[in-house]
DNA sequence: TATGAATGAGGCTTCATTCAT
DNA sequence: CATGAATGAAGCCTCATTCAT
C-alpha cells in the first residue's frame, strides 16, 4: 500500500478521509464537470463508499464549495504574500504577479480549470462570495498595471482590458499547458512575464525567454 | 403568439422544430452545462414535449454534438472569409482575425461558452473531430503571426505564445462581456486589437481605442 | 386479468393512473405507515414502476395529501348530507350523525386508518387545512348534542366530553372491524346510536339492537 | 450539567443508559413514528452517539418492543392492582377501572400514543404477545361490566359493544389531553366515569362532575 | 409530428448496524 | 462504555429514451 512503510522519507502517505475526498472530487470533477461526477465517482476514486463521503461532507454541493473557497483563497494568498515580498517597482510587482498566477494554476491545474468551469454549479450564497474573491484577484492586477502607468512605467492607453487579458491567458494555460510538454513551468513563466509587459507597454526585457 | 402576425418586418419568426431546439439547448447548456441540462429543460424552453423532441435529434448527446459542430465550422468559416478580404498585410490580417474572433464570440457568447466548457462532455468522435477544427482556428493565427515575424513586421521573440494567448484572450470576452456595459462591441474590437499587437510586437497604431 | 372480459357487467375495471395509485397507497400506507411504505411498494401494488408514479403526484407527500384531503372533504360532505335530510329532532340528528360516521369509517377503513395514524406525517400547510377540517366534523357533533342538551332532550352534564367520546368510540370501529365478523354494519350501527344516545342522557329507544 | 448538583432534592437526576434511550425514543417515536425516527435520532436525544446505543439495547427493534412491552405490562398490573382494591361493586369496580385507565394514559400520553400506532411496526413474536396482553386488559373491562349486567346493576343490553368503547375512549384521551387545558386529570377521570357508567345504564351518580 | 405515460437505470442521500480505537 | 468512521442496502426522485395513441 502506498505510504504504508517508512522507507521513504519524502513519500507523503496516501491522503485519508477529508482530504482523500477532496483530491478525488478534483480530480474527477475537473474532467467530467460537477454535474457529470457522481458522488460514487468521488467516493470510489477516494478508496470508500459512497456513504462514507457524508461523514465528512454533507453534501456533493459542499464538497464543491470547499474545493472552490480553498482554492480562491490559497490563490488569493499566494498573491498577496508575491505582492508583498516584490518591492515597489512595477515592473517587478507584474512579473511577480505572473509568476505566482502562473504556478499556482500549473501545480493545480485541475482546480483551477473546476474553478473556471464550475462556478455555475455553486449555489449560493458561496457563489457570490466566491466571485468576490476572484474580483479582488483582479483588482490586485488592475492596481499594478494601473499604478504603473500612473508613474509612467506602462505606456498602455488600456489598462484596464491588459489587466484582464493577462489574467485570463494565465488562467488559460490550466487548461493547455502539459508538464511533459516542450515548455518547463519556469520557462512559461519567464514568457509570460514578458507577454505581460508587452501588453502593458512596459520597458522591454533583456533576452530572458529561457 | 410571438411572431405570428407579419406587422414587424424585421422581427424574426419565433424558431420552430430544429432550431427552436439547437437554440434553447445553447441557452440551457451554457447556463447549467450539458450534464446539469435535461432533455425535458431543453423541450420546455423550446416549447415542445420531451418527446417531440427525439423527432427532430436521436439523442441529448447529438443536440450538443450538433451546436458544437455548427459553431467551430461558422467560426472557421468567418474566420477564412476574413482572412481572404484582408489583403497581404500582416497588421491588417492580424487585426481582421481578432476583430472576427471578437464579434464572434459576442454574438454569440452563450454558444462560445459551450463550446469551451462542454468539449469533455462530448463523446468520440465527435470531440476529436472538434478539436482538430480548433486546431485549425489556432493555426490560422499562428500562420499569421509567424509570417508577421518572417517578415519582419512583429518583433516578438515568442510567436507561438503570444498567438495562443490572443486567441485565449479573445475567447475569453464571451465569459464577461455584457451588451449593456461600459464597450461597445465595436470599441472592444478596436482595443483587443491594438492589445493583440503589442503582444507580437507590432507597430504602435494610432489612437484607435474608441 | 381484472376487468379484461366483458362477462360481468358489475365488475369495476381495474383502476388505472392515479385512482389506481391512491387505492393501493392507501392499501400499503394503512397496514406499514407512511414511513414504512416505500414509493416502490406504492406502485407495485398499482401495477407500474416507482418511476412512473411521479407523471401522476410530484412526490410522495402528495400523495398522502390527496388521500387525506379527499378523505377528510368526503366524511364531512356526507357528513353534512345527513343532518340536511335528519330533520330537527335532536335524536334523530345524532342517529343519523353516528350513522354516518359508523358507515363512512366501515366503508373505508383504511382510509381512517390512516387518517387518525399519519397526520403526523403530514406536512404543512396540508396538515394545519386538514386539522381544521378535522375540528368542523367535531363541531358538528358538539352543536347537536348541545342542541339536544338546551331543548332538554338529552339530559347529560357533560356535553362536550360525551360528544368528544362518540366521535372517538365511533372512528375507532375502523381499527378492530372485522366484516367477517360476528356483527353486520347495519347492526353496529343500530348498536352505536344506542350507546351514543346513552351517552347525551337522551330517552332509551325501543329494543333495535339487531 | 442537568442534575448536577445534589442542591435540589425534588430534581430528578437526567436518566442515563438505558433509561434515557427509552425515554427519549418515547418521545420521538410518539411525534414520528417508529419508520419515521432514526437511530441517530433516538441516540442524540438521548445524549449519545448512535454507536452507544449498541451498547444497551440490540436493534432499533428492540427498543420499541422494550417500550411496548414494559407499557402493557404497567396498564395491566396498575389495572390489576386498582381492581383489586375496588371492593365487589360492579360500580366501584368499573369507576377503579375507568380512573387507572384514564391516569395512565395521562400520564404516558407518549407511551400510549406509541402504543396504538406503532403495534404494526412490532415484529413477531413480541407483536402477537402484546395483542394477547391487549385482550388480557379488554377482557377485564368486559368481566366488570357483563357481572354489573348479570347481578342487574348496569341495565344495558350492549355489554360489549360498551365495555369496548369505553377502552376506546380512554385511551383516546391520551391523543387530545392537554394538561394545561381547561380540565384537570381529576376532573377528566370523573367525567369519564359518569360517562362511563351511562353507557353500561348503570345508575345515574351525585353530581361530581368538578 | 406531437404527446404523455411508461420504464429501468442511476442520481443523491439516509439508514441500521458494525467495529477499531 | 463511548465514539466516529465505515458499509451496503435502501429510500426518494430524476433521467434519457421509447412507444402507443
Amino acid at each position: 500500500m502506498a505510504g504504508a512503510a517508512g522507507s521513504d522519507p519524502t513519500a507523503r502517505p496516501a491522503p485519508v478521509g477529508e482530504a482523500a475526498i477532496l483530491q478525488a472530487a478534483i480530480a474527477v470533477m475537473a474532467e467530467h464537470g460537477y454535474h457529470g461526477t457522481s458522488v460514487r465517482d468521488i467516493a470510489e476514486r477516494a478508496g470508500l463508499s459512497a456513504g462514507a463521503l457524508y461523514h465528512h461532507f454533507a453534501s456533493k454541493q459542499e464538497v464543491l464549495a470547499t474545493i472552490m473557497e480553498r482554492g480562491i483563497k490559497a490563490l488569493l494568498s499566494r498573491t498577496r504574500t508575491a505582492l508583498d515580498g516584490a518591492g515597489d517597482d512595477p515592473v517587478a510587482r507584474l512579473r511577480a504577479l505572473v509568476e505566482v498566477q502562473i504556478l499556482f494554476h500549473l501545480q493545480d491545474q485541475r482546480g483551477t480549470l473546476l474553478g473556471t468551469s464550475e462556478l455555475r454549479a455553486l449555489e449560493e450564497p458561496v457563489r457570490t462570495r466566491h466571485l468576490a474573491k476572484r474580483a479582488q484577484q483582479q483588482r490586485l492586477f488592475d492596481a499594478v498595471v494601473a499604478d504603473g502607468v500612473e508613474r509612467g512605467v506602462f505606456a498602455t492607453p488600456l489598462a484596464s482590458e491588459a489587466s484582464r487579458a493577462i489574467v485570463v491567458m494565465c488562467t488559460g494555460v490550466a487548461a493547455w499547458f502539459s508538464p511533459s510538454g516542450r515548455l518547463s513551468g519556469r520557462q512559461l513563466v519567464a514568457r509570460y512575464q514578458r507577454l505581460a509587459l508587452a501588453m502593458v507597454g512596459g520597458p522591454a526585457p533583456e533576452d530572458d525567454t529561457g
